[in-house]
DNA sequence: CTAACGTTTCTAAGTGTATCGAAATGAGAG
DNA sequence: CTCTCATTTCGATACACTTAGAAACGTTAG
């Protein structure tokens, strides 16, 4: 991840909507692979993450512009389904984003990050 | 550390001038203990983070400002001494939102993260 | 004491961005 | 095709933040 990127993601973070969406999605559904009824892994819509995050029953205009933001930064992948689009976490960029700022100041996370690789 | 609190330290990090302060401060004197002639440790001032920040001889008051916001994210650690004022990185922070960020996604993180209190 | 120095505070200007309502788009249902 | 539903795009408003210059402040040197 360059410089500008890097930038791009902690921008991405640093408004509480986003991070809020950021952190539903890493706990609710994609970090661990949680399975519906149906055996599938579930992904929220755009229209179920405003619902959860604002209690509206419809997206607005201000959710959709942030997860866009948030596809930008590459820290989630929106996929259009029919109608619906819906939203997963990129654990990688996180991780990425994570291990960035670890390194800054800790050789033993230097350390697992090479292994990592 | 808080949500209130993470988001603070990201919105710090979130400035390409002050995410450059962090990681001039990580990599030049502090994260290593780099050593003086005088056997102390480094710990540029103000004025000297200005200088290889901006070019500039003199602090101005961007930077300043600059430097109390990461103050207040607790990302860095400002101590007077005589007409200077010697900047240092708080580490700790530092490896608090990584791991903050890093444990949404990964357990094996999370048994790092726990190891390590 | 005064002068010089490093830094902070004040004030103002400009920019960016979050937010919202309304209109537009696109896909599926009937 | 027409209607409905989910989402996006547009346009406008409001707020926060970055930046910069000037003045003020505290400290050290002479």
């Amino acid at each position: 991840m360059n410089s500008e990127m890097r930038l791009r993601v902690l921008k991405a973070l640093a408004d509480p909507t986003r991070l809020q969406i950021v952190e539903m999605l890493a706990t609710c559904c994609c970090a661990e692979g949680v399975v519906s009824d149906e055996g599938e892994i579930e992904e929220p819509s755009a229209g179920e993450i405003c619902c959860r995050i604002t209690g509206a029953d419809k997206i607005n205009s201000t959710i959709s512009h942030h997860l866009h933001e948030l596809e930008g930064a590459k820290l989630i992948v929106m996929e259009k389904r029919g109608k619906r689009t819906v939203c997963r976490l990129n654990t990688d960029t996180v991780l990425d984003i994570s291990m960035s700022l670890g390194t800054l100041v800790d050789r033993r996370l230097r350390k697992i990050s090479e292994a990592c690789v």
